[in-house]
DNA sequence: ATGGCTTTAAAATAAAGA
């Protein structure tokens, strides 16, 4: 069994004793860090290495930034950041094989305000995403996307359609391009298990809503074929949203068979 | 609520997030 875990941690400095205890209680083999908000020096990568994981990272100052950790073995780079814009300086993507799977570390841009600049923005990075995503699934290997693509895929994906109706994670076009890649092959593993929705990923820090339950599904692992075959369980590790000092998202994760 | 927190960067506020 393989478990591969999604979590946005919304910066690393902040976060790293929470990470460090997320990581000794749940040991997942794989783990994409989101938001680690540091440039690549400051990256506390001796601090996972005494756990056991093998990292590489894509960092960026002040905001952005992804990473791939791995336990009990380091893993292959096989790109960073995604075509199409060359003036595009955002760390938001890194793809790596380990432990036999191709695993891409997804950070998709949020896009708000909308519409603006950077609903545009995430509407383009979308489309660049889609054809990575598609040559990937050419070399038919097990694949998994896993990030937090600021996508509320449907209307029981969140807690209130009103009160996000305005939002730019859940315009029909933001709906439409996480669509578009699910129709080129990929398999979104949660949305197929809990077809009524209520699984939340992300619960905001204001107005209360982690104790009212105002939350949304956004964190997704995307299944190539070969790896939806492999698919043994879900899960989201609720309670380390609810811990102190933590990030305002939940770890989300799969477990795949061999 | 066009921003009720939170983090980062950096020196008091401002940007970014979702």
């Amino acid at each position: 069994m393989l478990r591969i875990a999604s979590y946005n941690i919304n910066g690393i400095k902040a976060r790293l004793p929470r990470l460090l205890e997320w990581l000794e209680e749940t040991r997942p083999h794989v783990a994409c860090l989101q938001e680690i908000k540091t440039q690549d020096e400051g990256f506390p990568a001796s601090e996972f290495e005494k756990l056991g994981y093998g990292a590489i990272w894509h960092g960026q100052k002040g905001f952005n930034g992804v990473a791939i950790l791995a336990r009990d073995a380091q893993p292959v780079e096989v790109q960073r950041g995604l075509e199409g814009e060359p003036e595009d300086e955002h760390s938001r993507y890194l793809e790596a094989d380990v432990h036999g799977l191709r695993v891409a570390c997804i950070y998709l841009p949020n896009g708000n305000p909308q519409p603006g600049p950077k609903f545009d923005y995430k509407l383009r990075w979308m489309e660049r995403l889609r054809k990575r995503a598609a040559q990937i699934l050419a070399e038919e290997v097990p694949a998994v996307l896993a990030g937090d693509y600021n996508v509320i895929p449907r209307d029981n994906d969140v807690y209130s359609v009103r009160a996000m109706a305005s939002d730019a994670l859940m315009q029909p076009e933001s709906r439409a391009g996480y669509r578009r890649i699910l129709a080129d092959g990929w398999t979104d593993p949660i949305g197929t298990l809990r077809p009524g929705g209520g699984v939340w990923t992300y619960w905001d820090y204001q107005a209360g809503a982690w104790q009212r339950d105002h939350g949304f599904r956004i964190d997704h692992l995307l299944l190539s074929p070969a790896a939806a075959d492999r698919l043994s369980a879900i899960g989201v590790d609720k309670d380390h949203r609810g811990r102190e000092k933590a990030s305002d998202h939940a770890p989300t994760w799969v477990e795949l068979r061999g």
